[in-house]
RNA sequence: GGCGGCGUGGCCGAGCGGUUAGGCAGGGGCCUGCAAAGCCCCGUACUCCGGUUCGAAUCCGGACGCCGCCUCCA
């Protein structure tokens, strides 16, 4: 049985399902109005990694994230950098994928876009306003958050202890601070579609709604997000729901978010990092052995330091699968434990790794636990138990594989010259030539390779 | 003002009443022609003050410090 916080309850419970077998999971995507930031990466990564967790447990996995592609920001920067909101858009989400794909984060099975479902939000606007649970005032319709018996759930407090407004715009029109946009009426120059009570365009709050009941279905299993959407953002998707009679997420999940220093990264703080910056000067796999190396729902302060940390820490896993020879796995792959030979060797690692997972995805302890295995392969290699070593090998990263992370045994082909070199080198050992040796070792480390003597020789690789 | 989280060895980071977390860095050793890689050993930490308990990093109370949410944010 899996595990797992859930925020609406504040307590980490077995995960009930809609339909037994079978996760459907909605996390909140990007704004594509700039690139991606390391927050970005952390919540793409942690729900990644339980996606993938899910799936190697035997679960099929339904997994939508939302593209926003109408939103204030985008329109700030079409209008600053004199082209279209599509055009801004467009690069952006084009980045996002980008970046994911380096990330070795596997693609949603759905990933929608706002501006594709906005009859959809229009209809169900309208339906609030007739009821009047929401009201159209001068500049747009809004909704009545006081309509919502329970409001304030996600937040941990109820509606009349919110310090409502206390930093929000004045707007006289409003019932409450807290009552929120469901539309926008339109501005000159900006994008905009017909409705029923004025053209405009959707708030943020309304396309989640509609796009996670449109293509999950009621009742749907997960909601996920960084933890800033906790309060308003699902709040107000919940309140919706709510109001539309509609069931909603069984399960709401957050992740932690990014620190830098002491603070919290955050666009408004404008301290954020690009992901994509990170990604071109680092080997993307540092990041994921970071996330995975702390719980998902504490804050993670990602550094050059913690990635340098994390890169050597990487080297360890790599020669594990160049002593093995073991098969890459992580990228697409979706290995099933189910398939896998537990074989006497792995079965108590397995098990352990297991156990940690399933208990609110305690990365933490699994990562701790494939360490402690990855030194017990090779120490059994070295007592000369090769094939029983080889078998916790394998276990240990197709465990790995299973969190999303690739273990590295292949590096570049060896070329002509330096093959020439190796057998040189062999050669003048094997005479004791040590001095050639040395020399010839020197010539090939020139070359950019590191230089390993094994039993059978030398090995060559790349850094 | 309301609500929530955190303070662990050089650094990162688990831990949810008693048994080694783990990683990185550092020291010692084994192996090796020398290296590299690997393995073994080593730090004995938990903000402070009280309390509960046979026993507390872990529970309770208090203090100090830090962070976050209540507002666009992953």
């Amino acid at each position: 049985m899996i595990r797992l916080y859930d925020t609406a309850r504040g307590e980490v419970r077995d995960l009930s399902l809609r339909t037994p077998g079978q996760v459907s999971m909605y996390v909140c995507g990007p704004t594509v109005d700039n690139l991606p930031h390391l927050g970005h990466g952390r919540f793409t990564l942690v729900w990644d990694v339980a996606r993938r967790w899910f799936t190697f447990q035997g679960l099929s996995v339904h997994y939508v994230m939302n593209i926003t592609d109408v939103d204030d920001k985008i329109i700030t920067r079409a209008r600053r950098e004199s082209r279209s909101e599509t055009d801004v858009a467009a690069e952006f989400e084009a980045q996002w994928w980008d970046a994911m794909d380096r990330l070795g984060v596997v693609r949603p099975d759905d990933s929608p876009h706002a501006t594709d479902y906005v009859p959809e939000m229009v209809e169900l606007i309208a339906s609030f306003v007739e009821r009047d649970v929401a009201y159209v005032t001068s500049d747009g319709v809004y909704f009545d958050v006081a309509t919502v018996p329970d409001y304030g759930l996600l937040a941990g407090q109820p509606l009349g202890s919110l310090r409502a407004g206390a930093r929000v715009e004045e707007n006289d029109e409003k019932r409450s601070p807290l009552d929120f946009a469901l539309w926008k009426n339109v501005k000159p120059d900006e994008p905009s579609w017909p409705a029923p009570f004025g053209e405009g365009r959707p708030g943020w709050h309304t396309e989640c709604v509609v796009m996670s009941l449109g293509l999950l279905g009621e009742g749907f299993d997960l909601h996920c997000g960084g933890l800033d959407l906790k309060f308003p953002h699902h709040e107000n998707e919940r309140a919706q729901a709510e109001a539309a009679h509609r069931a909603f997420a069984r399960h709401w999940a957050h992740n932690g978010w990014v620190m830098v220093g002491d603070d919290k990264m955050s666009k408004s703080l404008g301290n954020f990092t690009s992901l994509t910056d990170l990604l071109e000067k680092t080997d993307p796999r540092a990041y994921r052995l970071l996330v995975l190396r702390s719980h998902y729902r504490s804050p993670i302060d990602i550094s050059p330091s913690s990635i340098a940390d994390a890169e050597r820490a990487l080297e360890r896993l790599d020669a594990l699968a160049r002593r093995f020879d073991l098969p890459e796995l992580g990228g697409d792959h979706f290995e099933l434990a189910s398939s896998q030979p537990w074989a006497e060797e792995s079965l108590e690692l397995y098990e352990r790794v297991v156990a940690y997972m399933n208990d609110d995805l305690n990365t933490p302890l699994a990562v701790a636990g494939l360490f402690d295995a990855l030194s017990a392969a090779n120490a059994s290699a070295d007592e000369g138990h090769l094939a029983s070593a080889r078998r916790l090998a394998q276990a240990i990263n197709s465990l790995f594989g299973a969190m999303g992370l690739a273990l590295l045994a292949s590096s570049h082909p060896i070329d002509e010259a330096a093959g020439q070199l190796v057998r040189e080198r062999d050669a003048a050992r094997a005479a004791g030539n040590w001095a050639d040796a040395d020399r010839l070792r020197q010539e090939l480390v020139v070359r950019g390779w590191i230089v390993e003597d094994g039993v059978s020789g030398t090995v060559i690789r790349r850094p």
